[in-house]
DNA sequence: CTGAAAATGAAGGGCAAG
DNA sequence: CTTGCCCTTCATTTTCAG
C-alpha cells in the first residue's frame, strides 16, 4: 500500500456517520473551505456560515462582490445553488439567455442537431413552440440531401464546435465552416489528410484501396486502427474489428439520417432492427484482457491515437462490454475512433465484470494497486471454504449486479439439500449451481447459501470496507450503488500511468461519479486529488463520496454537480478558469438501456438513460476545446 | 391505530455470444 | 442449445409519521 492510503483505516468497523462531521476543523490557508464545499446543503448550515461560504467562493477565484450577491440571493446554506448562480452571472451580463431557453437549446442539441441550427430555429419559431422548432430543424436536415458529403465526424481536425453530430444537420449552404482541406473530397487529399494524422503513407493507401474510393475518413481510420490492432496483438482483437469489407459512405449517411428522422414515428424496436441490420459488429477479445493485466502483462506497449484524441486532457470512458450490436462502434466513433479496451475484471480480482474502456491514456508502464486483491472466492471469502461442497467448482464470482437473491430462494435451496443424507442428486446439484451462479451465492453453513454482504461487495470491487455504509443509506441502495460502480483495481491499473505525469496532483472532471470509483482509484494510486468536480444525480451517492473525501483527509477541493445536463459550456469554462483546466475527464455513462438483464427497455444508446453518453461526449469536447485555447 | 411511503420479493422472458 | 447480464415492474410487506 502506498503512503497516501495508509492514513485510512481500511478495516474500520466504525460506521461512517455522514451527518456527524463534527466541528469543521479550523480553516487553513490552502484549503480553508472544504466543509462548505463537501457538505450537502443540510449539513453545513451551522455556525457563522456566511463569511466562511463567501471566503470559500472567493478562494475559488470569484470576485467578492459577485459572491456576496450570490449568497444574498440564495442564502448561505446551499453551496450548489450559489455556485450555479456564480457561474451564471457572466452569462447574464452579456446576452441574458434565460435558463429555460438554454434548456430548449440543450434539448435539441441532445437530439443531435447542431447548436447553430438550433439557435437559428429557435429565433425563427420562438422558444415556446418546440414542435415547429423541430419541424424547422428537420427541414434543415432534409436540405442536406445535396451531395455534400459528411465531414465533421470524419474530420478530426475541425474543431468540435457546437454539436457532436453536425453531420446530420449541417449543410454547406446553411453555414460555412472554414475548411482548408476537405478530407473526403478526393483520394489525394484524403491520403494527405491521413498522413497528416500520423499514419504512414502505406497504411493510408492500403486503407483507401481496401475501403474503396468512396470511403470516408472515419472508415479509413477505422480500418487502419483495426489493421494496427490486428498486427500488434492477435490475442487482443482476434477478429477484424470491422468485418464489413467495403462500407459505403452513402449508406452510412442515409442510415444516420434515418435514425434521427424516423425516430419520431417508428417504434424503438424497428429502429433497433434496422440498426442491427447495418451497424458493424465489434468482436470481443478472448481472453478479455485488454492491453494486459498485472499477472499477464501484454507485449503491446504503445498504440497510435488520432491526433485529435491525444491528451492532455486525458479521458477515460467506461460501459458494459456486452451491449447490443452497434453500440460500441457508435461509442468508438464519437470518441475519436479509439478502439475500446475490453477487460474482464475476472483477471484482476475474484469477480467477473466485463467492461469496455475507451481512453487516450498511455499504456506502457502500467502498475497495479498493492496489495493485489484476492483472485479467488476462497481467498476473498475464506470462511466459505469450510462449507463449500466439492461439486460446486466455481473459483470466481459472476458479475456483481444491483439486486441480490431473496431469503426465500436461499431457504428453498437449503430445504432441497437437506432431504438426502449423502450427496444431493445430480438434478438437485444442477439446480443449486444454476441458482448460485445466477445470484452469486456463497456457502455460509451446512447446506446454506447466502448472497454477498454489502461490505464483501465493497471489498471485491476494491473499495474500503463500509465505503457505502451509514448516512441513512439502505441495504438495497448500497447494493444498487455498488452494482453500478467501477472495479477499482481494474480502473486503477489503467490510470496508474498518470502518477508520473502528475506528481503534484491532478484536476479531475468526474462524470457519473457514483460512489467515487475513479476518485478511490486515483487516491489509492497515490495521485493527489487537487480538484474534483463530480457530477452525480443520486444524493446518496454524493453523500458517500463526500463522506469518503472527509474520511481520507483530502486536501483538494470537491465540488458536486447534480445534473449533467445542467453542466453547459459556460459552467465548464468557468470551472476550467478557476481550476486551471482539467487533466482528466473520467466516467461511465448509464448502462441500463444497454445491459443484458434489462428485459423492458434495452433500447441501446438511444435509451432514456444511456443516451446520456452523448452528454459525456459533449462535455469532453468542450473541455478539449477550452484546453487547447488556454 | 391508520394511512402513506419506503423497502423488499419475485416474476419477467430479451439479447448476444459461445 | 445454454449461460450470463452495472435491470424493470408490480405486488406485497414493513416502516414511519401523525
Amino acid at each position: 500500500m502506498d503512503g497516501h492510503s495508509s492514513d485510512f483505516d481500511w478495516d474500520t468497523e466504525d460506521e461512517l456517520e455522514i451527518e456527524n462531521y463534527g466541528p469543521p476543523y479550523s480553516s487553513g490557508v490552502t484549503h480553508p473551505y472544504e466543509e462548505a464545499v463537501v457538505g450537502s446543503a443540510e449539513t453545513n448550515s451551522v455556525v457563522s456560515p456566511s463569511c466562511k461560504v463567501i471566503d470559500h467562493f472567493v478562494g475559488m477565484g470569484f470576485s467578492k462582490e459577485l459572491v456576496t450577491k450570490a449568497v444574498e440571493e440564495n442564502g448561505d446554506e446551499n453551496t450548489n445553488l450559489i455556485l450555479e448562480a456564480l457561474l451564471q452571472y457572466p452569462v447574464m451580463e452579456s446576452s441574458l439567455p434565460s435558463s429555460s431557453k438554454s434548456k430548449v437549446i440543450d434539448h435539441f442539441i441532445g437530439m443531435g442537431f447542431s447548436e447553430k441550427l438550433v439557435t437559428k430555429a429557435i429565433q425563427e419559431n420562438g422558444e415556446g413552440n418546440t414542435d415547429s422548432i423541430l419541424e424547422t430543424l428537420l427541414t434543415y436536415s432534409a436540405l442536406e440531401k445535396s451531395p455534400a458529403k459528411q465531414h465533421i465526424d470524419s474530420d478530426p481536425s475541425s474543431d468540435m464546435e457546437g454539436s457532436l453530430m453536425e453531420d446530420f444537420s449541417d449543410s454547406d449552404s446553411l453555414y460555412e465552416t472554414e475548411e482548408t482541406i476537405n478530407p473526403d473530397s478526393d483520394e489525394e487529399s484524403r491520403l494527405l489528410f491521413l498522413t497528416k494524422m500520423g499514419y504512414t503513407e502505406e497504411e493510408a493507401s492500403a486503407a483507401i484501396e481496401r475501403c474503396g474510393p468512396d470511403s470516408t475518413i472515419a472508415e479509413l481510420t477505422d480500418f487502419i486502427c483495426a489493421a494496427q490492432m490486428a498486427k500488434a496483438a492477435d490475442s487482443l482483437f482476434p477478429l477484424e474489428v470491422y468485418p464489413r469489407p467495403k462500407p459505403s459512405c452513402n449508406d452510412e449517411l442515409k442510415h444516420k439520417k434515418r435514425r434521427f428522422d424516423n425516430d419520431l414515428w417508428k417504434s424503438k424496436k424497428q429502429i433497433r432492427l434496422e440498426m442491427n441490420g447495418d451497424e458493424e459488429a465489434l468482436h470481443l477479445p478472448n481472453p478479455m484482457i485488454g492491453f494486459g493485466t498485472p499477472t499477464d502483462p501484454c507485449h503491446v506497449t504503445n498504440r497510435i491515437l488520432p491526433e485529435s484524441a491525444m491528451g492532455p486532457p486525458y479521458f477515460y470512458y467506461e460501459n458494459v462490454a456486452l451491449a447490443p450490436k452497434g453500440v460500441w462502434s457508435t461509442i468508438s466513433r464519437f470518441l475519436y475512433d479509439i478502439q475500446p479496451e475490453f477487460v474482464d475484471s475476472l483477471y484482476f480480482c475474484a469477480t467477473a465484470r466485463k467492461r469496455g474502456y475507451v481512453h487516450n491514456l498511455p499504456i506502457e508502464n502500467r502498475f497495479p494497486l498493492v496489495p493485489l486483491p484476492p483472485h479467488t472466492i476462497h481467498e476473498a471469502l475464506p470462511l466459505t471454504r469450510k462449507w463449500w461442497p466439492s461439486w460446486d467448482t466455481r473459483t470466481k464470482l459472476n458479475c456483481l449486479q444491483t439486486c441480490i437473491a431473496s431469503a426465500k430462494l436461499t431457504d428453498r435451496i437449503r430445504k432441497a439439500l437437506e432431504l438426502p443424507d449423502g450427496e444431493p442428486t445430480p438434478s438437485v446439484q444442477k439446480f443449486v449451481i444454476e441458482q448460485c451462479k445466477k445470484w452469486n451465492l456463497v456457502w455460509v453453513g451446512r447446506n446454506k447459501v447466502a448472497p454477498l454482504e454489502p461490505d464483501e461487495v465493497e471489498m471485491l470491487l476494491g473499495f474500503p470496507k463500509n465505503h457505502t455504509r451509514g448516512g441513512g443509506i439502505s441495504r438495497t441502495d448500497r447494493y444498487k450503488s455498488l452494482g453500478n460502480s467501477f472495479q477499482v483495481d481494474t480502473v486503477a491499473y489503467h490510470l496508474s500511468v498518470l502518477k508520473d505525469l502528475y506528481p503534484q496532483g491532478i484536476s479531475v472532471l468526474s462524470l457519473f461519479s457514483g460512489i467515487g470509483g475513479a476518485e478511490v482509484a486515483l487516491h489509492r494510486l497515490g495521485i493527489p486529488l487537487k480538484n474534483v468536480v463530480s457530477v452525480e444525480i443520486s444524493e446518496v451517492n454524493r453523500n458517500i463520496l463526500s463522506s469518503w473525501w472527509e474520511q481520507t483527509n483530502q486536501k483538494g477541493t470537491l465540488i458536486h454537480i447534480e445534473d449533467i445536463q445542467q453542466l453547459d459550456d459556460n459552467k465548464i469554462e468557468h470551472m476550467m478558469n478557476h481550476f486551471g483546466g482539467f487533466d482528466l475527464v473520467i466516467g461511465g455513462s448509464p448502462c441500463n438501456n444497454l445491459a443484458g438483464s434489462n428485459r423492458h427497455h434495452r433500447d441501446g444508446l438511444e435509451g432514456k438513460e444511456s443516451s446520456l453518453f452523448f452528454d459525456y461526449v459533449r462535455i469532453l469536447d468542450t473541455v478539449k476545446r477550452f484546453s487547447s485555447s488556454r
